[in-house]
DNA sequence: GATCCGTGGCG
DNA sequence: TCGCCAAGGAT
């Protein structure tokens, strides 16, 4: 009974649930919606380049950037995916570090290792064809049930349902849906009436409607529900406060972690990266500096390079559930540590790696703060870095950095 | 069912 | 400045 619910104001929840001006049923109410959406979506819909095919392998890459990602950052990545990768056959055949390098900066780099997976998948499974059966689609690596509806509907134009947090956001709003959007009960009626809805023949054409309402109008805080094409049939708006829906549990702080990135460079102005150590599974598959996590002992060789190291600043890089403090100390090195997997790789050439965000703000930082940075970073990397210190402070959004 | 996974934009 | 959160899925 600790649920936290934000019970409404029994006086206000009471408010008349708007239309049955003629006394229409539900079903009439439904229609109207669909219709009202419809409508809208056929003339305002925004442009994207996965609108522009019926390739339901390029449908499939851009449901999967687009999992908890918005549309905007999605598309230079598609666009150049795609380029890349023309087919399953072609995605399946890929080394995973071309792949990984592909989606680097994009994030939930899981992501792209599983649609890897997902398309060996298809090529053993199906002989490169993605299958329309929602079941099959669901046995798919990465491939859940929001994302197989999103294929059987847009790609192949059958009645299944899509269930994501636009959705959920729009049709709480819709009836007034109490409760946290997590907890099964809800999860259930809300898969259920987003069934209702795609039970239609334009199922793929509403369930895009859906979500784009909740990206454009019916969006989390301030919506613009005078521009809404459903206004007149959602109790949310009736009651007057739309955007208490959803009814959400506040989330956790995320813990602090403290790691210590030891940037050695070698006489020629390269950087040495390898991969992530065991106890960071995060950016499996990537190259990283030389992390250490604080209290875990490191090898003898490593701590023969940490004693010969010098700390020049510390970066806090934030993510989902975590927040990484950061020292940043570098070492100059005439070969690559012993026993240590990797190499040193020129700042010119990061763009074709599988490099995550960290990577590039531990690297930045240490070449700003470098005595000779004219020999520890490319001409980019300096860039970065002074323009960050123009501004005194935190690179965008995320991260931030300071001296020692 | 709870936790974990990246990054960028915005109010 | 900082918290919120986004076309979720796996474990």
């Amino acid at each position: 009974m600790s649920k936290r619910r934000n019970k409404l104001d029994p006086a206000v929840a009471r408010a008349p649930a708007t239309q049955p001006t003629k006394g229409p049923p539900e079903t009439n109410r439904l229609d109207r919606i669909r219709d009202a959406l419809l409508a809208h979506f056929d003339v305002h819909q925004r442009a994207m380049p996965w609108r522009q095919t019926r390739d339901p392998y390029a449908i499939w890459v851009s449901e999967v950037m687009l999992q908890q990602t918005r549309v905007e950052t999605v598309i230079p990545y598609y666009l150049r995916f795609l380029s890349r990768f023309e087919s399953v056959r072609a995605l399946a055949e890929a080394d995973e570090a071309d792949v990984l390098a592909l989606w680097s900066g994009l994030g939930y780099y899981r992501r792209a290792r599983m649609l890897h997976q997902g398309a060996q998948h298809v090529l053993k499974e199906h002989r490169g064809e993605l299958p329309k059966d929602p079941d099959a689609l669901l046995a798919i690596p990465g491939v859940g049930r929001y994302t197989a509806g999103a294929i059987a509907s847009i790609a192949f134009d059958l009645r299944e349902p899509v269930l994501d947090g636009n959705v959920e956001r729009v049709l709480t709003r819709l009836d007034a849906i109490h409760g946290d959007p997590q907890e099964k009960d809800t999860r259930n009626t809300l898969w259920s009436i987003a069934r209702s809805f795609s039970d239609h023949s334009r199922a793929g054409t509403i369930n895009q409607a859906l979500m784009e309402l909740g990206a454009t109008l019916c969006t989390p805080t301030s919506p613009q529900c005078l521009l809404c094409p459903a206004r007149t049939d959602c109790r949310a708006n009736a009651i007057g406060e739309p955007s208490r829906f959803p009814e959400k549990a506040p989330k956790k702080a995320p813990r602090v972690e403290r790691w210590t990135a030891l940037v050695l460079h070698d006489r020629d102005a390269k950087v040495w990266l390898g991969p992530p150590p065991a106890n960071l599974d995060r950016w499996k598959g990537m190259l990283v500096p030389l992390l250490l996590r604080e209290g875990e002992a490191e090898t003898p060789s490593v701590a023969g390079v940490l004693r010969a190291s010098r700390p020049i600043g510390s970066v806090t890089h934030v993510l989902t559930h975590a927040r990484m403090e950061i020292s940043v100390r570098i070492a100059a090195l005439s070969e690559p540590p012993d026993a240590l997997e990797g190499a040193f790789v020129a700042a010119d050439a990061l763009d074709s790696l599988a490099i995550p965000k960290v990577t590039r703000v531990i690297l930045a930082a240490a070449a700003q703060r470098s005595s000779s940075p004219d020999k520890t970073a490319s001409a980019s990397a300096r860039k970065n870095a002074s323009s960050r210190a123009r501004k005194g402070r935190a690179t965008k959004g995320s991260t931030t950095s300071k001296r020692t």
